[in-house]
DNA sequence: TTGCCGACTGAACACGCGTTCAGTAGGGTG
DNA sequence: CACCCTACTGAACGCGTGTTCAGTCGGCAA
């Protein structure tokens, strides 16, 4: 019964096209006509409907906290570690973290807490992790928690440049396997070697 | 004729001004109007000096393509790895940095030419390092790559809310030096406990 | 002197932005 | 019926933007 269909059609229909704007061109891109052409009514409607444009962002921001919420939990409780690439393969869910990566670009008070939830996830869950053994502890556990962050958010935040690379969406189930792999093996096997190596069979397999 | 002479120095200072608000601000804010305030002339004599403010940007991103050119060689020809943890160690070099990350950001001409060069240096330096042994190599090494990259750019790509929870600029030096010094252990020492089983694959076994 | 040219300015233009306002249509309720 | 509330629209306002235009000032050459 809760959620059957008494909201008005347009209203709803503004905010997901607002969300999809804002997560492909940013908020200053998403003005308020081209909302509303985008649902085919007139711009004042966007204001009748929410205020002004701060309220539609409003809206947008609650309507993604709410949706990705359920997601994170959903994430957390499947266990294993918390890389955003589960949330990129789902077509729905990507749309919703590039609009997050957009508000964390923007410095403004969305993006701000969604930054400090993000940061509590992952050094809440590395200190969880550690406690059941399946990580390592760290000498500076807050700056390793921003790193590990940095290196998922990261290629999210430079997605079009990291897409031209690859050639393929960032959104791809083979291009989020190749991710999930890379990173685990990043993390799992050190680069560095002892520099006082004696004899380094160096064969580089790498392909050209 | 040549530029034996020195450049009328509002030019100059036009361009610095321009830098400075671009990589603060980003191009959007850096108004045509603030920019010649900043310098204390006129709006129209910015156009007559650049044409318009696609030319400011241009000359902006000249500017710092040139400035920034010597020290990427510089920071290659004194070995290590290639951390850009160095250059936001520099105060001037910041700048340019910042300016870079809202160039990477905003997906024009100039940030996918940055972030080429970008992607290059790392690969190749990953490349050249294997082959001195300093380095493992990768089974994939253009995502290994992608990632490593992010690793670095996402702090500078988020830099507000990284400063926000160490409580401290980012080019500081004593954050600088946390930050080189967490990058290396979390590449040096693996945070993962290796699995019991060998050749144990990743967490996630889906198979399309 | 006269002429020219580059640096420079105040006023103003066209455009897109968020927003306001007066007004229309339609459905429920007294 | 009259009344009100909600969804909705066309026209327009104020503002900031990049840009244009006519014109001033000062140095340099003929």
């Amino acid at each position: 019964m809760s959620s059957a269909t008494p909201l008005p059609a347009t209203r709803d229909r503004l905010v997901q096209a607002a969300i999809e704007l804002i997560a492909n061109e940013g908020v200053q891109a998403a003005t308020v006509r081209r909302v509303a052409d985008a649902v085919g009514v007139s711009a004042p409607l966007v204001l009748h409907h929410f205020g002004s444009k701060e309220g539609l962002v409003a809206a947008c921001d609650e309507r993604v906290l709410g949706t990705m919420e359920g997601m994170l939990a959903e994430m957390a409780a499947a266990g294993a570690d918390a890389g955003f690439q589960y949330l990129m393969a789902d077509e729905q869910a990507a749309v919703l973290l590039l609009y997050v990566a957009r508000a964390l670009h923007e410095d403004n008070a969305t993006g701000r807490q969604w930054f400090d939830r993000l940061y509590a996830l992952t050094r809440n869950g590395m200190a969880e992790m550690a406690e059941r053994g399946m990580v390592r502890t760290f000498d500076d556990p807050v700056m390793a928690s921003l790193i590990l962050l940095a290196m998922d958010l990261g290629l999210v935040l430079l997605r079009p440049h990291v897409e031209r690379i690859l050639d393929a969406p960032l959104t791809d189930r083979s291009v989020v396997t190749r991710w999930i792999t890379a990173e685990f093996d990043l993390l799992t096997t050190p680069i560095f070697r002892p520099p006082a190596s004696p004899a380094a069979p160096a064969p580089d397999s790498e392909q050209p």
